[in-house]
Order: C-alpha cells, then structure tokens, then sequence
DNA sequence: CCTGATAGTTTTAGGGCGTAAAGAGATGTC
DNA sequence: GACATCTCTTTACGCCCTAAAACTATCAGG
C-alpha cells in the first residue's frame, strides 16, 4: 500500500514555492551557518538537467556540483519531487511578466507564444515535469496571469476565455515537446535537424514496407513541399516543426477572432452543427 | 559519458513495433517453446500501469504479474524502454481507424478529439510516455492518420494542414493531461473532482495571502460562473476541465473554418498585422 | 536411446537511485 | 566549559535496470 503526500505535506511544499515573501525571518542560535540555500540548489539542480537532461538528475549529482554529498541538500529541500517543482517554477520565471498591449492582443499573444515556448526549448526537461501532479507555483500562475491579462483584451467571457487559455498553453507547450523530441537522436547520430524526417523515413520503409500505401494521408502531408511562407510576425524562429509551430498559432488566433466575431453577433455559443 | 541508443538499436526497436507483419517466420530448432510472448508481456506491462501508475512499472513487476523472474522479459524485450514504447503503441491500437465523413470534417474531428482524449484518460500514463524521443509505432501513425484523412476535407494546403495536425495533436494531449493530473490528488484525499479548484485555492490563500491582488486577472477567471452552455455536439464529456476542452476545440474549429474561408479568398497566407 | 546444441528462465551481482538513521563537527547561548 | 542546535557525512536499506553465469527443458542427429 503506497501512502502518497497528504494535506500537510502538500501545505509545506507550497510554502516552499511561494516562500519569498512569508521567509523573512532572521536565523538565530546555535550550529553552523548554512553553506547552501535553496537557490543555489536549484540552481545547480537546473544546470545538470540543462546540461544532462532530466534523467541524469539525481540529488548526488546535485550535490556533488555543489561539493557537498547527496544527503546535505535534504536540510534545505524535503525531497527530490520538491526539488523539481522548485526548478519548474524557477526556469519560468525567465518570462516576462508584461506585454505591449498597444499592438493588439493579436501580437501580444504571439510574442507570449513564442517567448514561452523558447523558454520550453533552452529548458527542455520542463516539459518532463508534472505529468502527475499540478506544481501551482508563483511564476506558473505568471505566465497564466500574462496570458488572461492580454485575452481579456478580446472581450470575451470567462467562460469561453478558460478555453482558449487551456488551448494556447497547451499547444505551446505540445509544440515544444514536438521539437525538442526531433533533436533528441540528431545530437547525438550528428544528422542535422531539417534531415531528421528523412532519416526516420527511410528507416521506416525499410521496416515498414507498404508504408506509403498504409498511411497514404500522411505520406501526402510529409511529401508535399513547404510553402514558402514569409510571416514576418510570426516568423522568427522557424528550423524543424518552426513552420508547424507559425500556422498553428495563426489558426488559433482565426479561431479566436472569429468566436469574438460570432459574440459580437449575440451568438455565444458554438451555433453550428 | 552516457552512451545512448545508436542507428542500429533504432532499427531493432522499430522491428519490434513494426514486428506484425514481417515476423511470420516458423520457430524451428531445439530448446524449450517460449512460454511468454511479447504481446503477454505488454498486455500486462499496461495492467500494471493503468491499476497503479507508471512510477509502479517494473520489470520485476510485469514479470511477477506473469508468474515469472523480472529477467524473463528480456528473452523477448530488448529494454524497458522498448517495452513501454510496445505499451504506448498498443494504447493507441484502441481508437477507431475510420470516421464517417458524411457529417462534414467539423463532427468527424470533433469525434476524432473526444475518442483521443478519452483514451489518453483511460491510460494516463500515456501522456509520460516519449518525453524524451518519438516513439513512431504503426498505431502511432494510425491516429494521425485518420487525422489526416478527416481533415484533407478542409481542402487546406499541406503546409498549413500540418500546422493544424500539430495543433489538434498538441490540443488534446495537454488538455487529458490537465484531467489526468487534477484527478491525482483527489484520488487520494476523497475531494471531488469538482471542489478540488476551491480545496487548492484556500491553501493558496493560505500560504500566499494576497494571492488575488497579485494574480487579478486569473482570480478573475476563476471566479467567474461557467457560462451555462449545452452544446450537445460536443457535450459528452463534461466534468472537471471538460468545459475548457470542449470551449478550446470549438475555438480550434472555428479558427480551421477561418482559415479555410481566407483561403477561398485567395490569400492564404495571413495577412493581418 | 544417447549426446550435444540451443533457447527459456533463474540466480547472482554490480552500479545506480531516493532517503531514513545515526554520527561527526561546528557554532552559538548560558 | 557545557550543552543544545544545526549542517553535513556516513552508513544502510530497499528498490531499480540489466550483464553474465548457471540451470533446465527441449529438439536434431547419430
């Protein structure tokens, strides 16, 4: 029978997330001076996952950046899935907080797509994070506070806004994960990333014979060529799935549009069948 | 130095996922008759996830489960590795390889997303599968497909309907992993899913006071009442986060609707600052 | 029938991991 | 100086994946 984390393991946890503002209590008796802090163990957290990946991560490696044995970081942290939420909360933290909403909230929510999305690729083992269990961290809640701030610009209730807010954020970060999965096997096997396809095309046809004529769709989707597409205002980060990644958005923010478009006709609610 | 999988453990993992067809050769020779199977192994490899997780998955574990040593596994898996891209795979073989397409690409895709998605909420530990590299598996290219298929309807050019695949794809995995982890917690503690936003936010409250002043605009759109919306189309799969998904595909929709009408206009590109 | 090769399975072992528990050493208060 | 307290290390336990060796059941050929 495995006991999970209760209500007073989840309080303490939380207060570790959000400690900033609540922690300012001076230290006093006896013992040594703390050598480390909480800060510096994540960071040196963040650089091994940066620099190994998340499967490399371990709290003697950590410590061992730090000069310290493995167990010394247990004084500062309460366990090693603490530890990660601390690094997940903290690489968000790289997003800024504001946007120029004075070119729109169309251009706004690009900017946020792409920044977000950039700070996914420079920390890739983000997006190995949570799958079980949501964080709630203060710069979580930044980068969704962001976000609805430049939404509420469409005017469109909260209702619908919910939607679009799960949507945007979960594209994103699928984008992502798109993205850094292709460059997983190139950095290692030296293949470029823009041959990566072919590659694994070719692979599969040798072991999937009948592949085209099996997935006759896909084959088609992959075969057709790029459109040279020049969108200057979504454009500037393009390289593998980039292009993907551009029409995507584009197509969200249509969507977007067009529900306001159809709010303004006192038509909340998707009329179609 | 971590060596990794080369070209050649690439291919012998692909046979395996691909193994259906080409695997027809007689077993001939001495020695004893396999007593296991490969898909024995991954049928219970996916009991044992689906009843307790994928943190439980083991080798030992699958290896009891079929009354054998942890170690019996590897007669027939090259790696647990390659075993759970098997079960990822084989997950996915549940959805339905067609969809009726006289009711217009709208409902077909809408179909297509609620089957996805249910199946992710089936099988949770899906959405932790392949965070790492592509797992490209028969069933894997079955789902998209019939993505594909459905969506070559739109009359869409393929560079921007895969733009619209990586969105749909992204879109419906981030919104059963958002289900997947609000249903870890109350699991546990007997919350419904329904309460669990409030349970969380009083603790926010608690160890983040101030917490609306700071976050307005997501206090905002939690607070606000969820627009009584019966959209029968799409309204099957209610509950907690169910009204986002079903919001979030509409928006989706609409925004592939928009896209094709600019497209019959003769401007495909986007043309909006 | 016997022998030897072969292949399924278990045992053993090695190097990881997270972390509980106990000890060592430093630092402050009294 | 004595002692409480705090940081940090050591040791240890149980789990993990899996390489290698040992065991065992089966079949082919003599």
């Amino acid at each position: 029978m495995v006991v999970y984390a209760g209500q007073g393991d989840a309080r303490r946890s939380m207060a570790l997330l959000w400690r900033a503002e609540a922690q300012a209590e001076k230290r006093t008796g006896p013992g040594p001076k703390p050598g480390l802090s909480v800060d510096a163990i994540v960071d040196a957290a963040i650089a091994v996952a940066d620099a190994e990946g998340m499967a490399a991560l371990s709290m003697r490696r950590v410590g061992e950046r730090l000069g310290r044995s493995g167990m010394a970081l247990y004084t500062y942290v309460p366990s090693k899935s603490e530890l990660v939420d601390l690094m997940y909360d903290r690489a968000l933290a790289e997003l800024p907080a504001e946007h120029d909403l004075r070119g729109g909230w169309r251009t706004a929510v690009t900017a946020w797509a792409e920044q977000t999305r950039a700070c996914y690729l420079r920390h890739p083992w983000v997006l190995q994070v949570s799958q079980a269990r949501p964080v709630l961290g203060p710069n979580e809640f930044a980068v969704i506070e962001t976000l609805v701030r430049i939404l509420r610009e469409t005017g469109l209730e909260a209702g619908i806004l919910r939607g679009v807010v799960a949507l945007l954020a979960d594209f994103v970060r699928g984008a992502a994960r798109t993205v850094a999965e292709s460059r997983q096997a190139p950095a290692e096997t030296g293949v470029p990333d823009e041959e990566w396809w072919h590659a694994r095309a070719a692979l599969l046809e040798e072991v999937a014979p009948g592949f085209a004529g099996r997935y006759p769709s896909v084959t088609w989707l992959e075969t057709q060529a790029v459109t040279p597409r020049r969108d200057e205002s979504v454009g500037h980060l393009e390289g593998i799935a980039g292009p993907a990644f551009t029409t995507g958005l584009a197509v969200l923010l249509d969507g977007i549009e067009a529900t306001m478009a159809r709010a303004a006709h006192g038509d909340p609610a998707r009329s179609r069948s």
